[in-house]
DNA sequence: GCCGTTTTCGGCCCGACTGTTTTCAGTCG
């Protein structure tokens, strides 16, 4: 049974909940979520590491134990140390650790005395009172726990960060806008631009914490106030999005931001160098004993520390502490890095706008060149052209050429990859192109030999340039097609091929950890924008937000380079 | 269960808040 890196990931996390109910050694535990937190990170699959004998236990956080463990699920899709522990603690349990107020501590109590393994019992157990039985259990903490058992259906819903974008920046104004509000940062996984986002978590400075906070719960889009203290207020928004505003003191405002930036691990990782020189830091500054060294900026914490700035989109703890020791941290791309956008459509399949309007759009955004690429005719739903009406198409955008200025038109064509892996439309049409992207648009779950081999030998035809949304995954609605990720990089760096990072808020394909993969094999990304309309050609902000998140640089995208240049790029 | 320029044992990030207690355990971020 194949096994995905998440799959295994969640096989250790899950270990890890059953242990902390088992009430084990809690480094034991944070061991396990550590191992997860590493294989999720990694850029290649753990099934392919196997296969080639790697050592795994070379990777961070692995040792002898996981090692085994590892390969024991990778060729046998159990993990008999899991299986053991379910025997003695039922499955179930680890569930109720996602409501609030209930952790491993309470649960084990729960199923001690009442035998609770589900959420069910849970509910029932608390409204009949007998939950009152147990030491410390009083009526706002059963309280809580029955909302929490309410709200489970929904608990761990993260929001897109696009979706959680507006909201964030009308709060930052709204607040920003208040009297004697000195400073407005929105932290956490926002910051990071992450893509996707699970609460708001907002900083201020301020002079008037009270008047800020009644303010900040009087936002309009606020549904409900959860709390309102003297540092921190949480409030719920019309959409669900939680949000939390806390008060920072001027001094410790870099370290705050630091710490509720995170992410977890990348705090970790530098509270530990800290740590090694007898000092300490919180989110209040960074201390040698009771002196206090500094704190007000995150600029000053990282130098203190002997480091360079990282920017927030590369604290995730996946080597950018060690890469800025070695003075080998990227100097991250930019918009404005960016001269033109090679995947869009048209009014002629399933875009709304001409091309002309396209183009003009976009050269008010700044860029020298596009890249136009209707679909191809297997899309029947999106009109995908034909030979004779794509051969229209590439007429219509010779004559624009003639008569544009300032910027040039590519002739392209997004074209689908069969289910045999040919091209959707014939050799001698694709060469007279610019630019070819590949895509897969049906049969999503092909086996994940049969999947690879279909893309590998689309992305084998001398004719195609890109590999468009390489992994096919809509973020929370779509998971990505089966695809051996190892045999689609090698293929593009014998071929010289490119992978794009669609841009789209909801594709963001290829995520963040196979761009910073792609990047370490030397495989090229095209960032763009599959804009179906004027507007969306301002995706490119996000997909710039993930290629940052993913270690990439100017050199490493396709469409940082002048038209003649990609010309020779594109032109093999 | 991992890790090691103090390397095979003994550490492992840090503090606030909450609800419950009467000095603190459990949970959370």
């Amino acid at each position: 049974m194949a096994m995905t890196n998440s799959e295994i990931a969640d096989l250790f996390n899950k270990m890890a909940d059953m242990l902390e109910i088992k009430g084990e050694n809690p480094f034991k535990v944070r061991a396990y979520r550590n191992a997860a937190r590493t294989v999720q990170n990694l850029g290649k699959s753990l099934e392919e590491l196997v296969a080639e004998g790697k050592d795994l236990t070379r990777l961070p956080g692995i040792g002898k134990d996981l090692s085994d463990a590892i390969h024991e699920i990778v060729e046998t899709g159990k993990f008999s140390k899991l299986e053991a522990l379910k025997k003695k603690l039922p499955e179930g349990l680890d569930e109720l650790l996602s409501i609030e107020g209930l952790g491993p501590k309470r649960i084990r109590q729960l199923y001690d005395t009442f035998h609770i393994t589900s959420m069910q019992e849970l509910a029932k157990v608390a409204e009949s009172g007998d939950i009152y039985k147990l030491k410390g259990f009083g009526p706002t903490l059963v309280e809580k726990i029955l909302k929490g058992v309410r709200l489970a259906k929904k608990a761990g819903h993260r929001f897109r960060f696009d979706v959680a974008k507006p909201f964030a920046e009308e709060l930052r104004r709204y607040l920003a806008g208040f009297d004697g509000v000195v400073k407005v940062e929105v932290a956490g996984s926002y910051r990071r631009r992450k893509e996707t986002v699970g609460d708001l978590d907002i900083l201020v400075v301020a002079e008037n914490w009270d008047d800020v906070t009644d303010w900040f719960v009087k936002f309009e889009k606020v549904k409900e106030v959860v709390s309102k203290g003297p540092t921190r207020s949480t409030v719920i928004l019309s959409n669900d999005l939680q949000v939390d505003l806390r008060s920072v003191a001027r001094e410790s405002y870099g370290s705050a931001l630091h710490y509720f930036t995170g992410s977890k691990a990348h705090n970790i990782k530098i509270r530990k160098m800290a740590v090694e020189r007898g000092w300490k830091i919180n989110e209040y500054g960074i201390f040698e004993g009771e002196k206090r060294l500094g704190g007000e900026s995150e600029e000053e914490i990282y130098r203190l520390m002997g480091l360079c700035y990282i920017a927030p989109e590369l604290r995730e703890d996946r080597g950018e502490v060690e890469a800025c020791m070695a003075h080998r941290l990227p100097r991250l791309i930019e918009r404005s890095d960016i001269r033109g956008d090679l995947h869009m459509h048209s009014k002629n399949t399933d875009g709304h706008a001409t091309i002309e309007e396209m183009a003009e759009a976009a050269k008010k955004l700044g860029y020298d060149y596009i890249a136009v690429t209707d679909h191809s005719r297997h899309l029947t739903v999106a009109k995908g052209l034909d030979e004779k009406r794509l051969l229209e198409e590439m007429e219509a955008i010779d004559r624009l050429n003639e008569k544009l200025e300032g910027i040039t038109v590519l002739k392209g064509i997004e074209c689908d990859i069969l289910e045999d892996g040919t091209m959707d439309l014939p050799d001698h049409i694709l060469k007279r192109l610019d630019v070819v992207l590949a895509a897969v648009h049906y049969k999503f779950n092909l086996s994940k030999k049969e999947q690879t081999k279909r893309v590998v030998k689309a992305l084998q035809n001398p004719h195609v340039d890109i590999l468009a949304h390489p992994t096919g995954r809509v973020i929370g609605h779509r998971n990505p097609y089966e695809l051996e990720m190892g045999d689609i990089f090698d293929v593009c760096k014998k071929e010289g091929k490119i992978l794009e990072l669609n841009a789209q808020p909801e594709r963001l394909d290829l995520n963040d950890i196979y761009c910073k993969t792609a990047k370490e094999e030397g495989v090229k990304i095209s960032i763009a924008t599959d804009a179906h309309d004027p507007m969306s050609l301002a995706f490119m902000a996000y997909g710039i937000n993930q290629a940052r998140r993913g270690w990439l640089e100017k050199e490493d995208v396709i469409n940082t380079l002048p038209l003649e240049k990609l010309r020779a790029l594109l032109d093999r």
